[in-house]
DNA sequence: AGCAAAAATTGAACCGATCCAAAATTGATG
DNA sequence: CATCAATTTTGGATCGGTTCAATTTTTGCT
């Protein structure tokens, strides 16, 4: 005869429990200082009876609007959040912003391309910080649809129209090679990031200069320049496409060093191969910085740990992270792209070339 | 004389300019197989004419009453899911299975405990997974009001009303000591995770069976057992309670090798430590494993890849996060306490201690 | 007590969709 | 051409709150 299961409570239902209607039951929860006490501890006490588990956010959010988070997106499974070195820096400071801000962070995968658009689509966030590292363009594509603020981070198209915040990938570069000549380097061997789907291995200029990752050519670019300016021929320093993981890092490694006059400067683009290469030289028994220096890319904070701690161009993640959050909880806009610059961190895995 | 501003294009605004109901005008966009082509085609045109964003999430969700998204929530700020390794591997499982599941992750944090209330309660999702590391108690409290499937990994309390799982860290500890015994040692050091608030450095019996944090008790008295049933003096041992940072342990790793019987074997209560630990005995001088063997715990992707590759005891993250995220799913429910067991991984930082 | 102002409460509209039973349309068959 | 089944479409109820104008109650003052 008796009611299965115990039934959800609403609003409403308190209301009539306690004799009041469903306005002021609503601000007793949400305005509390606009009902009288009493009736106000009749309310509490009768949700408390009933087991009323206090106003559903969704009722609340369709009418508010606001959720109060943000969502990051990227065209990768959601673990790279938690697993690239980069993204989760980039996380940790975005994260932090958003505490400081009482937003929530969402996560939103692309594990599939069908999976995509629903994932944005349905996202509960008031704004999207889009990781694109490349190939961004469709996700940019769906995700203004949302018709929500957003802004694309690391993206590398030129299209003006979508609110971009990156790095000077260039001269970031440019400054990274400069610190190893100012050391008295001339023997140098370039570890990159992924210039092309797929490809690993050494590369030629026309691969480099044509390379689908910009931020892979423009550090390229970067070292070549000041190569060049120190009179030096760019194309003499051999380049190798990595995967960033250990084994093409330390494939490449193997055959630039076994050239007959081998480097004594790597320029690595990114903290991860740098910290490969300074493993695979320790291995193979030579000393970094006393037989060979590394300088790295990005400044994740394991570079800061590594032994020996890794010389880099650190990213100004705090204050990408900052603007990020900013644009998309809809507070300021970025218009077009905004490059932010990179700063040399000297640590100990550079120093003078050995003495002849 | 015109109005300002696009006012906000809605569903109905779509049915009407296409001439058809609302509810065809919403299946067009959330069951179209069940549409003829030819109005599922004009509606997306005066939709795409209007401008119209798709179904609003909000809208929907009221409706369905499901996010599809599962909330993380710690005692910590946000950051600390990228930060804290053993948070970070749990949460790329968590996020891994998520994916699989097409639900979303959204991070809750609970960094001034005011706000931990209003985000716990205004999050938007379909259950909690609580990452409580001890005093959690409040944590789960606040969760339980919001009438949601939840369940707490890492917690102490006895409580077993609260749908927890845990690992079996006592005998995870014993298997480790085991490992070292096995392996010939008899000089030992123990390096704890933190055992009450903001204790570090030498630690007594008494403070370690009082311990706040019931994880570094149990696995001390793991350590112990197997000490004892191997016959020796567990209060012999020192152990040492660290931050689980590079100052602390290092500075209880110079106490314990200064005295005149120094250990060949360090007990380390996570790879942080233990990490931590080879560290500081690499820059004294000596050799892991040729003078001292190092075992950790928790087993994060990182101690695999350290240098020397780090025996510990694994966790089996993915088995916890797996059901971890079942269960904030509501898929199924944890009744009481799920203990798991650990797995010894041995690799390179363990070996036979020297010969006399 | 009488009256205006302030405070508290009410009731209904609204937020933006989905869902379902009923109605309308289409198609196949004898 | 009538009949029946299958396929589409419709309209309205519903999800669970918030908000605001209107109404009622309380308070303050003479």
């Amino acid at each position: 005869m008796a009611k299965q299961g115990p039934e959800k409570i609403r609003l409403r239902d308190v209301a009539k429990a306690a004799g009041v209607s469903q306005g002021t039951a609503s601000n007793v929860f949400s305005r509390p200082e606009i009902v009288r006490e009493e009736v106000r501890e009749r309310v509490h006490a009768v949700a408390k009876e009933l087991g009323y588990g206090g106003p559903s956010i969704t009722g609340r959010l369709l009418r508010a609007g606001k959720v109060n988070a943000v969502g990051v997106a990227a065209i990768e499974p959601l673990s790279y959040f938690f697993e690239d070195l980069w993204a989760r820096q980039l996380m940790a400071e975005i994260s932090d912003i958003c505490d400081g801000r009482g937003a929530g962070v969402a996560l939103i995968s692309a594990r599939s391309d069908e999976r995509l658009d629903w994932n944005v689509q349905s996202a509960l966030v008031d704004g999207f910080i889009l990781l694109c590292v490349e190939g961004g363009e469709r996700l940019v594509d769906i995700t203004r649809q949302r018709q929500l603020p957003y802004v694309a981070l690391a993206i590398g198209a030129e299209d003006q129209s979508v609110p971009a915040i990156g790095v000077d990938n260039f001269n970031g570069a440019r400054l990274a090679a400069e610190h190893m000549l100012g050391l008295g380097h001339r023997r140098f061997a370039i570890l990159s990031t992924m210039l092309s789907d797929g490809h690993f291995g050494k590369a030629d200029e026309a691969l480099v200069r044509q390379a689908w990752y910009s931020t892979s050519r423009d550090r390229a670019l970067g070292y070549w320049q000041a190569l060049q300016e120190a009179g030096m021929d760019p194309q003499s320093v051999p380049i190798y496409g990595t995967l960033e993981d250990e084994t093409s890092t330390h494939a490449a490694m193997a055959q630039i060093f076994a050239a007959p006059e081998p480097p004594t400067a790597i320029l690595a683009m990114s903290d991860k191969i740098a910290m490969y290469a300074v493993d695979w030289l320790f291995r193979s028994g030579r000393d970094v910085p006393g037989d060979v220096s590394v300088i790295g890319f990005d400044g994740v904070p394991e570079a800061a740990v590594a032994t020996p701690k890794l010389t880099t161009m650190a990213q100004p993640m705090h204050e990408i992270a900052r603007l990020a959050v900013d644009a998309a909880l809809g507070e300021t806009q970025v218009e077009g792209r905004r490059v932010l610059s990179t700063e040399l961190v000297v640590r100990e895995s550079t120093a003078p070339p050995p003495a002849k």
